[in-house]
DNA sequence: ACGCTTATTGATAATGATTGTCAAAACCAG
DNA sequence: CTGGTTTTGACAATCATTATCAATAAGCGT
């Protein structure tokens, strides 16, 4: 049985309250920080069924860490991230979800994931890049 | 100054010979496999200099770790991956590549680039795993 | 061909994220 | 409350990758 523990709300909680993606380290100094004594090795654990569950989302950055972020969205979609600030837009993307179906389908694959986001520099980034 | 190694060649050469993703571990047993005295760390750094100068691709599996792959093709091209046996299908996906720049603009974003990989199982592991 | 300068190598230690272990504590049904 | 399990958490273990640094070897000029 699945049971409601204090640790888990505060996993979900710290996430919610954090802005695009973080990683389960950082979410677990930021809970240290605001003086919760809850344990590394949890929050892996409670990160872990988070994104399985489908509550929240993971991705790898591109030096290999996991990085989890809460759904807004229930869902399955994908993001848009500015390489420069780590601002996150959820998109959905039938589209790409046909898409990916119908390759794996057409290539003989089963029980296809897909992988699918796209990195860039937001409007804000954009400006800042250029005056500098 | 850029120096000429056999060691460079040796990773270039193994990474040709081989067919989809490979690890930079599993490059370097391979080559000590095939009597070759080459260091561990020598392949992790040829390998991150081809990734750079853009002779190979480089990708991040589910779990962590950064497989790489001889450029095939000189264009932009995707990847269907059997997360059994390594498997690689190279797909071509203009749909998704306007797709991106699509979304990408729709919303502020300049120089998008995208990952878009799907990880499956192959027709084989497919029947394996059915087996099992 | 020779030596010199300096990039490169490679054995190993270090790092850092993640997972496994397991006794103690917490949860929930009855 | 009590019993039966799940969950926790401190810490060890793992695993990929990176740093270290003395020894080696590339490629230049001669």
């Amino acid at each position: 049985m699945k049971r409601n523990t204090w640790q888990r709300e505060a996993v979900r909680e710290a996430l919610d309250a954090t802005e695009g993606f973080i990683s389960a380290q950082a979410l677990h100094s930021t809970l240290h920080a605001s003086g919760s004594p809850i344990g590394l090795a949890t929050v892996y654990r409670a990160l872990g069924d988070l994104a399985t569950s489908g509550e929240a989302d993971s991705l790898q950055s591109p030096d290999g860490e996991s990085l989890y972020r809460a759904c807004t969205t229930t869902g399955h979609h994908h993001h848009l991230i500015c390489r420069n600030c780590g601002l996150t837009v959820e998109i959905a993307a039938d589209e790409v979800e046909s898409w990916a179906k119908r390759v794996a389908a057409r290539n003989g694959f089963t029980q296809a994931a897909h992988v699918v986001d796209v990195f860039g520099l937001c409007e804000n980034c954009t400006r800042l890049a250029a005056g500098e």
